[in-house]
RNA sequence: AGGGGUGUAGCCAAGUGGUAAGGCACUGGAUUUUGAUUCCAGCAUUCGUAGGUUCAAGUCCUGCCACCCCUGCCA
């Protein structure tokens, strides 16, 4: 069986329940074409967990060759800001998701919704209320007993469309009158208890203006939205699974046309140790603790993009958290690390630096030898580049120890060790300064023991990394710590329970130095992205200049160094 | 007896009456000119719990327990 474009059903595997189901729809010919809409509330900035969202609704359509719409649900002047509805598109696109189309609801459908409340009016489906919203929330009842029906429950159709005019006209006070749906006040579903479709609300809209004095409320607006724009299959987090007999209710009765949108539910996602939600981050932003929305520590998409964080990693790492059928589901950091450092492996161009420089001086070697290395061993087509090896060379600190723990392969007094790319060396003498520490290395290179070329039959166990002072120049480094102090692995829950933002915050997520890279990196662009051999994964910050370029340490490489065993 | 949802390993998660996939994490071991990568092995005698049906139950039935969501004129 095939779809209009050509997509032969029989072919495609179902990876969850919608899937099953939308096959299940087409086959039985009430889905033509699966289409799907992406709803960001233009409040705020995009974080990881909306990218789940995200993924599910463009790669759903795209599965089935299906499309989707960008649609700004927004029906609320008062929560959305226009400072805020741009970033989205630069996110969406570096995700690698085309939108098929983007509709603002208030401009595409408030007109079309209005009227459709009109006629339910005269169907004898809605009302207009004039109780406060005090007074709503007192007769609502409770979650165990029914609630009043309003005193206006009962006013003609006529009289309703009149008063409703009337809101709309500007006749009532913000918050004076509401549009109510006639449904059941002792309905056991509290979503069902005559809620509100509008209510009068005097707010500069950001793309309206002072056009409504009146706006539909989001379990009215959203399926009216779903269902003119041709939605198949509307897909929300799982606190919506309650509204959804109120959105079917709206469809039959609003709509009332054969064609009928579905909402389907998914779990939303939380990651340990991560804060997301908005107000806290807005804080942060606003009381310094971070330089702004995209800060590298930050889970924004700008964030971790600045960080370094692929759109591949994010978009496999939210993949594999699956559909779910809980409210939320919370893995722990470790799970997205994985997936970023995967995908880096895959991708990042190997490059030497060194972040805590020890001078070598190689006692043997006359003058300075060009080297070799590979940009990423694990992918044959991706070269190599020049590197030196000098008289006066810089090893990583830690690469040398006086005092050699167990397990110890790198160099040590009259131990050897191989330099990358380069030669076996030996060290003679570690010269002190007069407090006793390390000055610098005194070591002999072993001729024979070129890279590539070495038949001396000598074993060497350790490798190591190193720049030469004449193909070196320093760069800066940003290294950064998890925001969130580890104890807190649901930060927001801290916060709520009354924990100051200052306490769950780590002091010193971020730290400056210096470190000297290989020439080679010299032409680095922004966010390009390397692996700094055996330390870890690095990208170019936007703040590099041309005279200081700024590497943020993106993640470590693992380590599996167990000095014990 | 408000309504809805969920219980499978430390975490995520398949499983749709035929004898517990997979991934993360972890632990061994092999390879390695990155202590990375890669590879191989180990990791639930049991699926919240107590019964029942069945030749056979994580899957079906009944009771119980635990956790999550719902009383905005927010989305």
């Amino acid at each position: 069986m095939k779809l209009a474009n050509g997509i032969d059903v029989d072919s495609i595997v179902p990876e969850n329940e919608l899937e099953e189901e939308i096959i299940e729809d087409i086959k039985a010919g009430r889905t033509k074409e699966v289409i799907t809409r992406c709803p960001p509330e233009p409040s705020g900035y995009w974080h990881i967990a909306h990218a789940k969202a995200w993924t599910i609704d463009f790669d759903t359509a795209i599965k089935f060759g299906g499309k989707t719409y960008l649609r700004m649900d927004d029906t609320n002047p008062v929560k959305e800001e226009g400072e805020f509805s741009d970033s989205y598109m630069d996110d969406l696109a570096w995700l690698g998701y085309k939108p098929y189309k983007l509709v603002f609801a208030s401009e595409a459908y408030f007109d079309d919704i209005y009227k459709i409340a009109e006629q339910m009016i005269l169907d004898g489906k809605a009302y207009v209320c004039e109780l406060s919203a005090e007074e709503v929330s007192a007769t609502r009842g409770t979650l165990t007993e029914p609630g009043k029906e309003s005193p206006y429950r009962n006013r003609t159709p006529e009289e309703n469309l009149k008063l409703f005019h009337d809101m709309r006209d500007g006749k009532f006070a913000d918050g004076k009158a509401t549009l109510r749906a006639k449904i059941d006040m002792a309905h056991p579903n509290m979503n069902m208890r005559d809620p509100v479709m509008y209510r009068v609300l005097r707010a500069e809209h950001y793309k309206l203006g002072n056009k409504w004095c009146i706006y539909p409320m989001y379990d009215f607006a959203h399926p009216m939205e779903d269902a003119l724009e041709g939605v198949t299959y509307s897909l929300c987090s799982m606190e919506f699974r309650d509204h959804r007999p109120l959105y079917d209710w709206f469809i039959e009765n609003g709509w009332k046309k054969p064609f009928a949108p579905k909402q389907r539910e998914f779990s939303r996602l939380t990651i340990e140790n991560v804060l997301i939600g908005k107000r806290y981050l807005k804080q942060l932003v606003k009381e310094g603790y971070v330089n702004g929305w995209d800060d590298p520590r930050f889970p924004t998409l700008v964030g971790v993009r600045r960080r370094g964080y692929t759109a591949n990693a994010i978009k496999q790492f939210v993949k594999s958290t699956g559909w779910g059928n809980v409210l939320e589901v919370t893995v722990p950091y470790s799970a997205l690390e994985y997936y970023v450092r995967e995908d880096l492996n895959k991708i990042a161009t190997r490059a030497m630096v060194v972040l805590d420089p020890l001078k070598v001086v190689i006692t043997n070697l006359e003058k300075s030898e060009e080297i070799e290395i590979e940009n990423n061993p694990n992918d044959e087509n991706s070269g190599k580049h020049k590197a030196v090896f000098g008289k006066e060379i810089y090893i990583e600190r830690e690469d040398f120890s006086l005092n050699p723990p167990p397990k110890y392969n790198r160099l040590v007094e009259g131990g050897i060790v191989r330099l990358k790319g380069a030669y076996i060396i030996k060290c003679n003498k570690a010269v002190l300064d007069k407090d006793g520490n390390v000055d610098h290395l005194e070591c002999e290179y072993l001729p024979e023991t070129k890279s590539g070329e070495d038949n001396s039959g000598i074993k060497c166990k350790g490798t190591i990394h190193f720049v030469s002072k004449d193909n070196c120049f320093k760069v800066t480094i940003r290294q950064f710590k998890n925001l969130i102090k580890e104890e807190y692995k649901n930060p927001a829950k801290a916060l709520s329970e009354g924990t100051a933002i200052s306490e769950i915050l780590e002091p010193n997520s971020l730290i400056e130095t210096t470190a000297l890279a290989e020439n080679f990196l010299k032409d680095a662009k922004v966010e390009d992205k390397f692996q700094f051999m055996r330390k870890g994964y690095y990208c170019v910050d936007k703040d590099s200049t041309k005279d200081n370029l700024i590497f943020n340490s993106t993640i470590s490489l693992k380590d599996g160094f167990k000095p014990n065993k």
